[in-house]
RNA sequence: GGGCGGUUAGCUCAGUGGGAGAGCGCUUGCUUCACACGCAAGAGGUCGCAGGUUCGAGUCCUGCACCGCCCA
């Protein structure tokens, strides 16, 4: 994705307005009240966002104040990985939860948004190797002590770059709780949940099918693997079939495998019992080719009798399925392929190969030997590691697992009963159809980089010892078995999510029993993508309740995926990732962060478009616009020193209709941000905001005050000043500079503002006593007229300066009346005339306009034209009786009018009424045109 | 194979059983004293298809098609 769309624009203008001013916000020290002069006329989001982030943080509003009684919100960051640098994913996640944070923070609760990063094992051990190796070193030139301290000096560095890059974002959260997986803490914590679980028989070392990866060398989780298809080939292959001595009798069996070099480690031949084909050779000997190794034929209900011949070799040392079928029937387990991928020592001639290469060397072999029947296409998924891509190998290996059944009850139960919430509630199935599936996890990798395997082995007799639940912190001296103190460390790491798994926890102090820990433990929300649902939440919730008794959080709210305009994710590979910070450089942070929050549904993915990102500067730069406006008017208007009150709820029946309007908008647009942050709807809150400000703030009641302030009007101010200090409230938690950076130079003129930061303001309240249907309703009346004229004008093309004089008929003339001042300028139209009636409209070379409440008349001399006149009047003529048609059959229906709730009929009625209205007005129109 | 999501304006997407919406793009006009990152006026829709429930369906149910994701 380029942003050269914008860049080129932004050169332009650059050009245009030449060098900018370098002039500091006007709380720094020494400088009084920026005065309007000052501020630009775009908004320039480089020039504020560094100065108010550091207010903000020296002010210390990210650490946890407010109300003590109120009960306290915590989220706790995921935690980055140490490999390199946030992406647009970190972005939505740190734009969301510092919109959460800062919304409950301006609620008055004591908030407390705990950052940290991950250490990431296989994904940072993977960068610092690559570094290495553009030395010519690989981990094992240097050792693992070396290794370790540059893999520290690495996360060191990008630890700084992810704490700069979330600076940037604006992200709100307590630097001073930051957190690092591999920190005394979270180890402590690490090391006391293994010790524990081994104790309580849920983690055991046994031999299983892991996923290994060749290339990591190192066993995965099931989880780490990711499958995808591939053409390959399905080789049918004739095993020799041996009678009682052993010898072969001419005949085959014939099997279908897609992995002919692992034939090596056949160990048997399984059928299943209701192939016909096959059920005579059930407890036959069938020869291995190349190792010709005597092996029995089983009968297995597990062997797909659809799959191949119906007749499986099995290989239990390279498959899940053969080595649980192995199990059952006591068969030896061979492993031919090493950690590197290449065949060992039980290849027999293809030894040393690589696992690929003796595939097709085994199907020359076979061919050769008369032993391949056929070879077909045939399609089918291989587990490809996560991190690298490689394609993984499963092995038959000793390693340590945890025992999932018993862990995943209880946490099946929170999501169940709901103490535990997924947002959006289609994720909560996702996790429990998981939770009942799960298998056993293997917890150790065979890395330097993680949190060492707290297990010693006795060199005398072989036992295990792990610390004594008591004291998980101190190795073990003697072995528990023999009590040799020949004991050697598990050379292994944990796998990295296991310590994720502890994180809510664990950072506000588990093990110990601290203050943040009683105090903000549950956290209330976890707020993640929902590609980690399975990785991180649902180990999060088994482990906190496995640790602590208690849910770690209330609430999971899950994101999408960030994608590009196309709608590919974006990769390295592909080319089409955008720093978060270019976007900001470009855009401003509040732009990013707004198309962020609103550019999908919680749950969905979104594509990222320069585009998108500019819409989101042109809003930042709305906002701007308009309290620069707001403030302008302030102060031109206000004596020295002098503040507005705000609008007094009980003079409210005296203001004028478009303040009335204004506020009762205002009051609905709070109750529906407030009502949508709490069901996590926050896309949904962002563009209401947006289309209140820009829409009614901006478009109608700035224009209205502007001409109130040229009449000298100063009552204007209080609601002018009022809407925009609310307005900013409720924009701050998802645009959190520009409005800061307007508030600040609005809060000198308030009479009200109770705090010193934006940040820490109160959050706006809905009041109904606010709420103005009446006002609503003439005001809509109002804007009615003012569009009506307006299009007429565009209509018969009258210039745009040209003042032309119009005719208004209305029941309603007074409310109209009282504000014609307003409307004249917003229509461009004077002198103005309001009557009752439209009798005294003149008749001839008139535009008119039927709306329903009121008729326009515009003479126009000139313009208009009698036959263009009519025809325009006959098409709005038809449209309103379609309506009226339409509306009478639904009100003519007696099943409608018993079953339809009251107020839907009385809507309709009324509706109805109106179309009528209109349509009436329209024929005495056109009559009167002959 | 099982599950989930999507299909709404040219594009990207909201949409809570009751008059089809937004942003971008498009057309026309405008340097109007907050903003051309703007203002005003407009054009543009069989809400994937077929049934069903309902007084009433973009919304609920069933089936189908296509796209995508997750799990196996």
């Amino acid at each position: 994705m380029t942003l050269s769309r914008t860049r080129s624009k932004m050169q332009n203008a650059a050009t245009v307005q030449g060098p900018r001013s370098t002039r500091g916000p006007c709380w720094q020290a020494g400088r009084t009240m920026a005065t309007v002069q000052e501020l630009p006329k775009a908004y320039e989001p480089s020039r504020h966002e560094p100065s108010i982030y550091e207010m903000w943080e020296r002010g210390g509003y990210f650490q946890p104040r407010g109300d003590p009684a109120k009960p306290p919100f915590c989220i706790v960051m995921p935690p980055p990985n140490v490999t390199g640098a946030l992406h647009m994913g970190h972005a939505l996640t740190a734009t969301l939860e510092d919109t959460l944070v800062r919304w409950h923070r301006m609620k008055g609760e004591p908030t407390l948004w705990l950052p940290g990063v991950d250490h990431a094992g296989i994904a940072t051990q993977n960068v610092v190797e690559r570094e290495l190796a553009k030395e010519g070193l690989t981990r094992h030139d240097i050792g693992r002590e070396a290794f370790l301290e540059r893999t520290w000096q690495w996360a060191q560095k990008t630890r700084a770059t992810i704490t700069d890059q979330h600076r940037r974002l604006g992200a709100s959260c307590d630097w001073t709780r930051e957190r690092f997986t591999l920190d005394e803490g979270p180890s402590r914590a690490v090391r006391t949940t293994f010790v524990r679980l081994y104790h309580d028989g849920l983690i055991y070392r046994g031999e299983r099918i892991i996923n290994w990866c060749p290339r990591c060398r190192t066993a995965l989780s099931d989880l780490e693997v990711e499958h995808q298809e591939h053409d390959g080939h399905l080789w049918y292959v004739r095993y020799p079939l041996l009678d009682d001595a052993g010898r072969p009798t001419g005949e085959h069996i014939v099997v279908a495998t897609t992995r002919p070099e692992t034939i090596v480690a056949d160990v048997a031949v399984a059928v299943n019992p209701q192939v016909e084909r096959w059920r005579g050779l059930v407890g036959r000997r069938a020869l291995v080719p190349v190792v010709e190794r005597p092996v029995p034929i089983i009968a297995d209900e597990a062997v797909d009798p659809r799959f191949g011949t119906g007749a499986l070799k099995i290989t239990p040392g390279h498959d899940v399925l053969d080595f649980e079928i192995g199990e059952r029937h006591g068969l030896p387990t061979i492993v031919s392929i090493g950690p590197d991928g290449r065949m060992n020592e039980h290849a027999g001639p293809f030894q040393g190969m690589d696992r690929f290469e003796a595939r097709q060397a085994m199907a020359r072999h076979l061919e050769s030997q008369g032993l391949l029947e056929r070879e077909e296409p045939h399609r089918h998924s291989m587990g490809h590691c996560q991190r690298c891509g490689t394609i993984v190998e499963p092995i038959a290996s000793e390693q340590w697992f945890v025992r999932m059944r018993p862990l995943a009850e209880p946490a099946t139960r929170v999501v169940k009963e709901g103490r535990v919430r997924i947002v959006p509630r289609r994720f909560a199935r996702v996790y429990l159809h998981w939770m009942e599936n799960i298998r056993d996890w293997c917890i150790s990798r065979q890395l330097w980089w993680g949190h060492r395997i707290p297990a010693w082995y006795c060199r005398s007799c072989g036992g295990v010892t792990v610390p004594p639940r008591e004291e998980p912190m101190r190795d073990p001296e003697r072995c528990q078995s023999c009590g040799s103190s020949d004991l050697r460390q598990d050379e292994d790491v944990l796998d990295t999510w296991f310590s994720s798994a502890l994180w809510p926890h664990s950072t506000l102090g588990w093990p110990d029993d601290t203050d943040d820990f009683r105090r903000f433990y549950p956290t209330s929300v976890l707020e993640t993508g929902y590609d980690i649902l399975f990785f991180w939440v649902a180990r999060m919730i088994m482990m906190g309740l496995y640790n602590t008794g208690q849910v770690p959080f209330y609430y999971v709210y899950l994101h999408g995926l960030v994608r590009d305009p196309q709608g590919r994710k974006m990769t390295k590979s592909l080319g089409n990732v955008v720093d978060p910070l270019e976007a900001i450089g470009h855009y401003g942070c509040d732009a990013l962060r707004y198309v962020l929050a609103t550019g999908a549904a919680p749950g969905n993915d979104m594509r990222l478009s320069a585009e998108k990102l500019e819409g989101g500067r042109n809003f930042a730069n709305k906002i701007w616009n308009a309290g620069r406006f707001v403030v302008q008017a302030l102060a031109e208007h206000l004596a020295p020193g002098e503040k507005v009150e705000a609008p007094s709820g009980r003079r409210r029946r005296t203001l004028p209709l478009e303040d009335r309007w204004l506020l009762s908008r205002l009051h609905h647009t709070i109750d529906r941000v407030e009502r949508l942050l709490r069901q996590f709807q926050i896309g949904e809150a962002g563009k209401r905001l947006h289309e209140f400000f820009w829409g009614e703030l901006c478009d109608w009641y700035l224009e209205m005050a502007k001409v109130r302030l040229r009449q000298g009007d100063r009552d204007v101010l209080s609601v002018l000043a009022y809407a925009l200090d609310v307005s900013l409230r409720l924009l701050h938690p998802i645009m959190p500079f520009v409005t800061e950076a307007l508030w600040q130079r609005l809060r000198p003129y308030l009479a009200w503002a109770e705090s010193e930061a934006l940040i820490a303001a109160p959050w706006p309240r809905a009041r109904r006593s606010w709420l103005d249907p009446e006002a609503e309703r003439q005001m809509g009346l109002v804007m009615g007229v003012v569009r009506a004229i307006r299009n007429l004008r565009a209509e018969w093309r009258v210039e745009p300066g040209r003042w032309v004089e119009a005719y208004v008929a209305s029941p309603e003339a007074a409310v109209l009346a009282a504000v014609a001042p307003a409307m004249e300028v917003l229509a461009r139209a004077r002198p103005l005339h309001i009557s009752a009636d439209a009798s005294s409209h003149p008749a001839r070379e008139v535009a008119t306009a039927v709306l329903t409440g009121a008729q326009v008349a515009l003479p126009l001399a000139g313009l208009v034209e009698v036959e263009r006149e009519r025809e325009r009047l006959l098409r709005q003529l038809r449209e309103a009786e379609a309506e009226v048609e339409g509306l009478r059959q639904r009100l003519s229906r007696s099943e409608f009018r018993t079953r339809a709730p009251a107020a839907v009929v009385a809507r309709e009625e009324e509706r109805l009424a109106a179309a009528q209205q209109r349509l009436e007005g329209l024929r005495r129109r056109l009559q009167s045109l002959g």
